[in-house]
DNA sequence: TTTATAATTCAATACATGTTGAACTATTTT
DNA sequence: AAAATAGTTCAACATGTATTGAATTATAAA
């Protein structure tokens, strides 16, 4: 999870991320938008890819050129997760086991309060 | 967006946020939990507050101790964002403005096909 | 009043990673 | 065959930040 959500959490992966989804494919186009060398645009995408959110696809013509696209099934997926994870209502009362409030509570078993 | 997410990418801080759903409190008992010196979790404590993560409070009868626990209001609004961002219904059609795709597309619109 | 406790703050270090520039690969064009 | 183009890979550098250890604050207990 945590691994996941650092790939995202990097500033220029994130607009990445966004011109993706708007359409945006290719490493110039990407380059152009964010004013960033080609390079750099590799190195974000490498990242992205590897975590499974960005696909590659070469041009059938000119296989020189390679499209970039968002993995909707990966989405879909980190989506569930982080809903699962971040759920509010998984948040759980107070159980103190430490403290002065222990000891209250230790003390209403042995009292049957 | 970046930050927030950065914030929750950190694996330590992913392990105290959920021991705080848990229902786990303090300092020490998170310590104890996660095996890292007291500093250390309120270095991390620091990181999840200022993002508005996580509450502190001082206990009524001794207030050497704090307890912690997840703002729900935060995590609501967490969940929202990141829903809104990375939902996969934004993923748009591929939309070709360089490359060879473009020039067929181009002269798709010159021949009106 | 002295000691112990819970937690934070500070300075220094270690480590991860984003950035930069150059070299390199593969393909297409002239 | 040579030059140009799209993109990647590599090594060096810069930067942010997690970690460490010691010092500090504030409160409670002895």
């Amino acid at each position: 999870m945590a691994d996941r959500l650092k790939v995202i959490a990097e500033p220029k992966r994130l607009l990445i991320l966004h011109l993706l989804m708007e359409g945006v494919q290719c490493n110039c186009e990407l380059g152009d938008a964010l004013q960033m060398p080609a390079n750099l645009i590799s190195h974000h995408l490498a990242k992205l890819r590897a975590a499974g959110l960005v696909d590659a696809e070469r041009d059938a013509v000119d296989s020189r050129w390679v499209y970039y696209s968002v993995n909707r099934t990966a989405l879909v997926e980190l989506n569930a997760a982080f809903e699962a994870f971040f759920d509010p209502a998984r948040i759980k009362p107070r159980r103190p086991t430490c403290g002065p409030q222990a000891l209250i509570v230790a003390s209403d078993v042995v009292t049957s309060k």
